[in-house]
RNA sequence: GGCGGCAUAGCCAAGUGGUAAGGCAGCGGUCUGCAAAACCGCUAUUCACCAGUUCGAAUCUGGUUGCCGCCUCCA
């Protein structure tokens, strides 16, 4: 068992060691709660969670903390827009959020801190970078001076003298260095404050982070994870912070995803192009969604269009297909218990999943087992099947859900995920499945009497409403075409 | 201006030195009354282009072209 992770701090991949064997210690910027999560958002969570997911599978205790930053301009902004408590906003945002993340059948993390839950940690990280002459009060706003950190760009290998500051964003004037960040903001009057050494004020931008980890994994830990913009300002912010404060490593392994494209274009508010959360698992089974964001490497950008979701939805049918399929088959057998320690499928899997968690190559795995699967049945349509092929369906089913486990797809009983589709389409469609039965019906008395004419005729028929039918030994069944 | 990424079949996408995974679509075959599904076979002598290193490169080096991201809103 060796992992390698690709660390953005020294742009290659690295064999995964742990500070503590066994363990791993893994932190990922949670959302800023002031709006509704989109798709990139949830690649983010589908990522991370995959990872957590395959971690555990490895004997690995993983202790995960995701935050939520509840207090923050962006949250103050919007509250005031809409004429709401930046509390309440950020309550119903986090409500909404875990709404989200259970559509999309992300495991909740070991902890997930709040912001306004922590402000001690914050005040106390502020007082000894203050202590430490790393930073300097300004009318009641704390920075940090940049240029007393030597690494400082060392995540986003930049140099301070490279940069361009105020390309896009007014300097402050106070700032000794324009690329000083601020660690504690003095409130004007109404907003929402805690007490400080410094007066009325709440937290910084990228604080936060540097306090709730050191309180929940300790000072240096094991993995660190976001999306890819926040490399710049916000982790290579908090490796300052955190490393001046505590005189140590803070990470040993930075982790970024790549952003998620709407039709080839980034997702912007110009474009007005976001695709949210709670839309998209109406339109689409969240296993669908899940298999279409692990479809790519989590480094590269994917780009979301209804061809590649519904490409998607195909590849997970196959999937259900053949555990539906399988199932008829062991189904109410006793299946003898030996013979499954040796899982070729899952251990390919592993040797996916140990590169830098290649799920492209994982999903390719899962359909080699598919398609062994189906062989093994194909060879053994007729007469009786033996102990060792329901013994060799019955290991390759186990591998199949075990590998799907990982990456949270196959997990729902293959008959509801069919009907569930069924339904939704009847519904969408105005169709009366009734109708539909007794259609069948009339072709199977059809084709009782070999009167394939009209029997050819029914089927067309139903195939123009976009009705497929399979006839099978036990009857006929039947599927909406999308 | 600085930093970085990407270019693989009709589409999506793995593959970082040893002779091109997987999915979707398409074509042929088996099966089927006919279909559907499944399986088998076919579909990139070739990985943007040029040069170099090497016994050997999609994979390494240099250059060219094109696309994209970041440089304090952002997953």
């Amino acid at each position: 068992m060796s992992i390698s992770i690709y660390n953005t701090l020294t742009r290659k991949k690295e064999l995964f060691q742990t500070i503590e064997p066994g363990k791993v210690l893994m932190y990922v910027c949670g959302p800023t709660v002031y709006d509704s999560c989109h798709i990139g958002h949830a690649r983010s969570a589908v990522v991370f969670d995959v990872i957590s997911r395959y971690l555990k599978t490895q004997a690995y205790d993983v202790v995960y903390v995701r935050n939520f930053t509840d207090i923050d301009d962006k949250i103050i902004n919007r509250a005031a827009e809409i004429g709401m408590d930046p509390k309440e906003l950020a309550d119903k945002y986090i409500a909404e959020f875990y709404r989200d993340m259970d559509a999309l059948q992300v495991e909740r993390a070991s902890f997930e801190p709040r912001v306004t839950e922590h402000i001690d940690d914050v005040i106390q990280l502020v007082e000894k970078l203050l202590a430490k002459k790393v930073a300097y009060v300004v009318d009641g706003d704390v920075f940090f001076a940049v240029e007393t950190y030597d690494a400082y760009g060392k995540l986003s290998n930049r140099r301070l003298e490279d940069m361009d500051p105020g390309a896009r964003v007014e300097v402050d004037p106070r700032k000794h260095n324009p690329y000083d960040f601020i660690l504690w903001k003095s409130a004007k009057p109404g907003e929402p404050s805690w007490t400080s050494p410094w007066g009325k004020g709440r937290p910084g931008w990228h604080i936060e982070c540097s306090a709730m980890s050191a309180r929940y994994l300790g000072k240096t830990f094991d993995i660190h994870g976001g999306g890819r913009d926040l490399i710049f300002p916000h982790h290579e912010n908090e490796i300052a912070q955190s490393e001046a404060g505590h005189d140590r490593e803070f990470v040993r392994y930075w982790i970024h995803n790549g952003f998620v494209n709407i039709d080839k274009e980034k997702m912007s508010k110009s474009l007005g192009n976001f695709r949210l959360v709670k839309d998209v698992v109406q339109q689409y089974h969240s296993e669908v969604i899940r298999l279409f964001l692990l479809s790519k490497q989590y480094r590269k950008p994917i780009d979301f269009n209804q061809t590649s979701m519904e490409t998607s939805r195909t590849a997970l049918d196959r999937i259900y297909a053949l555990l539906l399929r399988i199932d008829a088959i062991i189904a109410g057998k006793e299946i003898p218990a030996k013979a499954q320690e040796d899982m070729p499928f899952w251990k390919k899997f592993c040797h996916a999943m140990d590169d830098d968690f290649n799920t492209a190559n994982g999903i390719a795995v899962i359909f080699n087992a598919v398609r062994h699967a189906n062989r093994i049945m194909d060879e053994n349509e007729t007469g009786t099947i033996s102990r060792n092929v329901l013994i060799s369906l019955s290991v390759v089913k186990r591998e199949i859900l075990r590998m799907g486990a990982v990456l949270g797809i196959g997990g729902d009983v293959p008959e509801a995920y069919f009907h569930t589709r069924r339904e939704s389409i009847l519904t969408k469609e105005t169709m009366d499945a009734n109708v539909i039965e007794k259609l069948i019906t009339d072709r199977e008395l059809a084709r009782q009497e070999k009167d394939w004419e009209r029997a050819d005729q029914i089927r067309e028929q139903l195939a123009s409403m976009n009705i497929v039918l399979k006839d099978h030994p036990d009857g006929t069944h039947w599927e909406i075409k999308s």
